[in-house]
DNA sequence: TCGTCATATCGCGAAATTGCGATATACCGA
DNA sequence: TCGGTATATCGCAATTTCGCGATATGACGA
């Protein structure tokens, strides 16, 4: 007697399907924060006003880049990028102010990844 | 007047010191992640006895490399490998009997992943 | 309109990862 | 002891990632 899978196809609002809770999307996320520099730089996050003082308040709009640059100690380019990976991770939002553009963390997001691992992992 | 860091030591029982509470190993566990099979997998793995019968009761030694790899369609050294993965991150126990290696998630430690995002991350 | 600053993107060589087949190891039953 | 099965490990070519310098873009102030 062979025995097979049933794959379990789930539908959601917003149309797509997928066989299971989006490995794929999840795997996705854990690749963003498979690297230290980015753990870390999500760590510091939840303290805005550890970081040197900007004009706009970081509390609110977020973390400039430059002061982001200078903790990890990482070139500028590659600071653009890993945040630009934890962006689109989902991890983190940007707000354009003038020159300057500000991270932030998305507590949303974060909480419901904790979440998912909890209940789907 | 020049910004400064201030880089908090966490000393462990094991006599082991990091800057933050280890980003590096939070980090090589979502690296282990970070493939959609291996999560997939993770999750196949909350329900052992949807794996095809084996000698040994998969509800308490795990489900055999076999059955994983066939359900995963890999190849055999692929799916040691992940499994391998998995395990090193600490997010799986193996369990060898016989001929037979079996694997069993290891609820504690990611419960305690789930914990620690939610709170360290 | 310049020059400067902050950031994003490009292009690249180096390094790591990927997944596989081949092979090694180990257990088992005949 | 031998053949078959289950698993682990090796070696490799292909691909991807990594982090950087160089460069592009765009905002700002003089």
């Amino acid at each position: 007697m062979k025995h097979t899978y049933r794959k379990i196809a789930i539908w959601r609002y917003d149309g797509s399907v997928s066989e299971l809770p989006d490995a794929t999307d999840l795997a996705l996320v854990f690749k963003a924060l498979s690297n230290p520099t980015r753990v870390r730089i999500l760590q510091w996050l939840k303290d805005p006003d550890s970081f040197p003082p900007q004009l706009e308040p970081a509390e609110e709009v977020g973390v400039c880049l430059k002061h982001i640059q200078a903790r990890a100690e990482v070139s500028q380019s590659t600071a653009s990028q890993y945040m630009a990976a934890l962006q689109s991770a989902g991890l983190v939002t940007s707000h354009r102010i003038g020159q300057w553009t500000h991270y932030r963390r998305n507590e949303d997001r974060i909480a419901r990844l904790a979440d998912h691992i909890r209940t789907e992992l």
